[in-house]
DNA sequence: TAACTATTTATCATATAAGATAACCACAAA
DNA sequence: TTTGTGGTTATCTTATATGATAAATAGTTA
């Protein structure tokens, strides 16, 4: 019985596994990137594991951290 | 005295810009597009006004109303 | 074994996004 | 004048993103 996941959850998951994804090409460690965005590692793992409907604000800063455009932080397929 | 406007401010604003111009290219009233997304006129047009720090999903649901990607909605300068 | 690093998960408080309603303004057009 | 359309602003409630701490897990290195 898995559960079915809403559009919000999918939305949530795949922006989640992007960023994680981005990260970890340029092999940064959560620790790391949460700090210089001014939020806790724990928060991070949140985010990256889909568990949260970030605003963009928050986006802003890990796309700003990651040293790449809002733009690109999106490009991924729902 | 103006003052002056957080960092955060001033992505809400270049975000709700960007989105009112998207729309109105369109033609399509606040009416019609917040129906179309499900929530109030009351409330895009607070989102346009800059007056509040959307979350992705809601961008999503603006986005996909408006026939264009996420990432197409995140092209604009703050 | 123990220590260290990276990550995950749970939990709690606080700030705020979102949902909703109502009243208002500006401008047509009837 | 009244009616209709498009938009704004204020306010309230509710849901939830964020901030923060702690504890647990997994892998690794000494």
């Amino acid at each position: 019985m898995s559960k079915k996941l809403s559009d919000k959850e999918l939305l949530q998951k795949a922006i989640g596994k992007h960023i994680k994804a981005l990260r970890e090409k340029q092999n940064i460690p959560q620790q790391a990137l949460a700090s210089l965005c001014d939020f806790e590692k724990s928060n991070l793992s949140r985010l990256e594991a889909g568990n949260t409907n970030p605003t963009i604000y928050t986006l802003k800063k890990i796309a700003d951290n990651l040293n790449i455009s809002l733009k690109e932080l999106m490009d991924f397929d729902v």
